[in-house]
RNA sequence: UCCGGAAUAGCUCAGCGGUAGAGCGGGUGGCUGUUAACCACUAGGCCGGGGGUUCGAAUCCCUCUUCCGGAGCCA
């Protein structure tokens, strides 16, 4: 009895082969029987003809039902249909366990059933599909950085204070010291982080604790960031660009078959792996105002304004040099006009948003310390970020990737809610 | 938090003043090539909760609850 997965079936073509999984669905007609067995790898069609089982086997394997789970001995063959697919001939199928009737059908669902039922949901095509996915792009992203000199450097997810202070947090209490409060983002610890290592990533859970409602929002989420030290504005971009356009080849050279399942239109993909654009915040407001946006000058981009600015470009765009006042107080000013800040959005193409947000650092301790002030910020909890700008202070800059919109884009998936095994929003925190 | 929309069978929906419907799923039977298989039969309902209007309400009105879509904030 040799066990293989569905995947390798191709490579035991005539040879009696054990196979062990779910069923995706049962036909049968008189003395056929047709199982679609999944086995997380793949899927199969299993033929059974009812003089070859015998009456007994093939009366038991009848009474399987979606999404039993079994164990299937057969020979596989090309596909008496569909050419250049192939089938199990079956010799033996035996249940592991009879499913009951399985919630989820083969017609359609409402979003609120499916994410009610999401232990059970992650089983469709697509979704295993978008989360495979999302294994390639995580991993794709570790790749480029672990060969582009960055070190593993995790930051902690229990934080005494706000990163960038703007944003609502979930709080908590910490035996005797206090508030604590789940992490937003690792990126100040990053930028100790470089000062030893050189060049570093984290990547793990982030929590938001805003009332967001849209597309492109959880409430806890997983986020990349990097940080290398004497890497200035422009040099950071290109780094950007690179790890970006290295995923998108990864995905396209390791999903096809999930990019088929999904749909996902892959020579958008192909035409995204190209220089991306690069646009200062006031070009991009100009732009966006010859094609009749009412937005003015300063202000931030809203969600019509990023679907709108992306329409038409086959490559991610670069927003850069953003006003001072709407970005976050650890920004470096531009050198050319004190009013802007060194900071850079990355925006996806079709409306799929911000999928990283960078900007070189302030590295004077003045400066800084005069951005905080400013911002209110308790100074206090700050020292040790301020101590980076006394002890070898060097030009540095970051960004950080949200893995759950970069998969969203890769997967061509609306929602971002089915980019991870388990969403959590506002409103929802089961399953 | 704000602005829209929705709630009817297990699921997806139709019905929009006059006896509660379909497809899928479930059950029973039929069929040797099915692809969300097909065919026949069958079971399955407090029409989201509460209040009103009416001879009569799933249907009209008010209210509450829940969910969805969008905005803002952001990745």
């Amino acid at each position: 009895m040799k066990l293989i997965f569905v995947k390798d079936v191709a490579a035991h073509l005539g040879e009696e082969v054990t196979l062990r999984g779910w069923v995706r669905n049962i036909r049968h007609s008189g003395k056929l029987l047709f199982i679609i067995l999944r086995d997380g790898t793949g899927e199969l069609q299993c033929v059974a003809f009812q003089p070859e089982l015998g009456e007994e086997m093939f009366d038991a394997a009848k009474r399987l039902t979606m999404e039993s789970s079994l164990i299937v001995t057969g020979i596989p063959k090309p596909h008496q249909k569909l050419a250049g697919t192939f089938e199990l001939s079956v010799k033996s199928v035996k249940s592991i366990q009879i499913a009951e009737e399985y919630p989820i059908g083969k017609k359609e669902h409402g979003p609120d059933f499916l994410l009610s039922n999401r232990h059970l949901w992650i089983r469709s095509p697509k979704q295993w599909a978008v989360l495979r996915i999302r294994h390639t792009v995580y991993y794709a992203i570790c790749d480029w950085l672990n060969n582009n000199d960055f070190i593993r450097f995790d930051s902690p997810i229990l934080t005494p204070n706000a990163c960038e202070g703007s944003t609502t947090l979930f709080e908590l209490e910490y035996f005797d010291e206090g508030k604590a409060y789940l992490s937003q983002s690792g990126q100040l610890y990053l930028e100790t982080g470089i000062m030893s290592l050189g060049r570093v990533y984290d990547f793990g859970p982030v929590f938001r604790a805003e009332r967001s409602k849209t597309r492109k929002h959880l409430t806890e989420f997983w986020m990349m960031d990097a940080e290398a030290a004497f890497v200035e504005h422009a040099e950071s971009m290109q780094i950007q660009e690179d790890l970006i356009r290295y995923v998108i080849r990864d995905v396209l050279a390791k999903c096809d078959t999930e990019l088929t399942i999904l749909e996902r239109d892959k020579a958008a993909l192909e035409a995204a792996d190209a220089p991306f654009k690069i646009m200062t915040h006031r070009e991009a407001i100009d732009y966006l105002r010859s094609k009749g946006s009412e937005i003015t000058h300063g202000s931030d981009l809203g969600a019509a304004d990023e679907v709108l600015l992306t329409e038409g470009s086959p490559v991610p765009i670069f927003i850069e040099k953003w006003p001072k006042e709407i970005k976050a107080f650890y920004m470096k000013r531009d050198p050319d006009n004190p009013d802007l800040v060194l900071g850079s959005d990355l925006i996806a193409p079709d409306g799929f948003g911000e999928i990283i947000g960078g900007s070189q650092r302030e590295d004077d301790h003045d400066l800084l310390l005069e951005r905080m002030k400013a911002e209110k910020m308790p100074l206090e909890d700050y020292q040790w970020f301020l101590d980076l700008r006394k002890y070898g202070s060097v030009p540095h800059s970051g960004f950080g990737v949200g893995l759950e919109r970069l998969v969203a884009w890769m997967s061509g998936t609306h929602h971002i809610r089915e980019t991870i095994p388990f969403p959590r929003m506002i409103y929802r925190i089961y399953p």
